[in-house]
RNA sequence: CCAGCUGGCCGGGCGGCCGCACGCGCAAGCACCGAAAGGUCGCGCGUGAGGAAAGUCCGGGCUCCAUGGAACACGGUGCCGGAUAACGUCCGGCGGGGGCGACCCCAGGGAUAGUGCCACAGAAAUUAUACCGCCUGCGCGACCUUCGGGUCACUUGGCAGGCAAGGGUGAAAGGGUGGGGUAAGAGCCCACCGUGCGGCUGGCAACAGUCCGUAGCAGGGCAAACCCCACCGGGAGCAAAACCGAAUAGGGACGGCGCGAGGGGAAACCCUUGGGGCGCGUUUCAGCCCGCCGUCCGGGUUGGUUGCGUGAGGUGCGUGGUAACGCGCAUCCAAGAAGAAUGGUCGCCACGUUCCGCCUUGAUCGGCGGGGCCAUACAAAACCCGGCUUACAGGCCAGCUGGCGCU
């Protein structure tokens, strides 16, 4: 009843930190960092973009879009318990947002 | 119509579907997360990036800290007057420069307060100077001689002196033009122009003047070189600051148990007291260690809340002012995140661009129809305002200037 989103999001450095010791998948557009908690609680994911990326309109929309390819398509595609965190590559900007949504799903399901 | 100048404005629109943040209303359970503080979950409605939100270059509000005054140091500003909370901003003037003009540009105090710098070229660059040149005299050459000199030549060179007009160098060469003057010249003298100083007139002032007097008058630049003069300036910043507030470690107080010493008692235990322990011979000095439990207090980290948007506020009207702006009245409330909301995707249209065909025209321009492309540029609040600077696809409006044409 308190939960109603199937996932939360990661909103301090000592969290995003954490993360960075766990596993790492490579891949096109982004690098996925994974960590299991530990517990049965939902899926946390977190975005980092960092200024190599562009100024902050550009910034801005590769977070956007990633977000949003995440909520509509890949959300049930995260395992409860784990945190997730994506760190973007500049060419989310300019790829179709099939693609975004179609990777997004193959890197959270792979193991 | 063409070319241009100035000022102002916009910076895509409409609609599906799925979402985000905040506010308000309703609803909600002894619900969930959390140690607490506090937060989360439903439905509806409303609101939700910019002209530069940017760079963080100035100025102010606000917060905390500091603070007796003054001077010095350091930093900043720099024609005058005004506006303002304040400014390095703005407005109106002044001066200088550019443009036919509308208009634009200026780091625009002081270079006889002092110190310093100025490459190359040039004779000389701030105590100015004399290369060529100009002028005078001497001398020299040839001839004659009564040995005193005379005549011719006047060219080249030499010596002594005078000059600063002309040439040449340079970014800059000691006012300019004309005349007098002189061997030749020179403010050496004169007239006019220019300049400095003093006065007068106008202006609050910067400053101006076809006015008067006075000085023969010069000394180029650099003060974003030091400097001088005048004025201004406490420091740090919303990660400011205030409040609420775990565990653990550490601090303090109190109580109990324990430890050492002494005393009492048969013992349990009670009373008094505070020092005691460690090292391998001992003593001294230095060093190190001194427990456990409970309650309370204060500081304080992770965390949370506030700060946080009613303000030097916007709009309209009136009014004072050349203007910046002030005043009065009415009216409106308009983002508030915190790994950071304002989005994703689709459709239609506008706008733009390009191609083709037709019409029109001397040609361009323009008009109509159809197709393709892009779906815009720059750039996203981070406590809040006033500015400056920089970036920007495309477009609109107003006023003005100079041409050309027509009436």
């Amino acid at each position: 009843m308190a939960e109603k989103r199937p996932y939360g999001r990661l909103r301090k450095r000592a969290e995003f930190l954490k993360v960075r010791e766990g596993q790492r998948r490579g891949g096109p557009l982004f690098l996925m960092e994974t960590r299991a908690r530990g517990d049965m609680e939902p899926a946390r994911v977190g975005f980092t973009v960092t200024k190599k990326n562009g100024n902050a309109v550009q910034r801005n929309r590769i977070r956007r879009r990633l977000k949003e390819a995440l909520r509509v398509h890949a959300a049930t595609d995260m395992v409860p318990g784990m945190d997730y965190v994506i760190v973007a590559r500049k060419d989310v900007i300019a790829v179709p947002f099939e693609t975004i949504k179609v990777e997004l799903s193959r890197r959270l399901r792979r193991k």
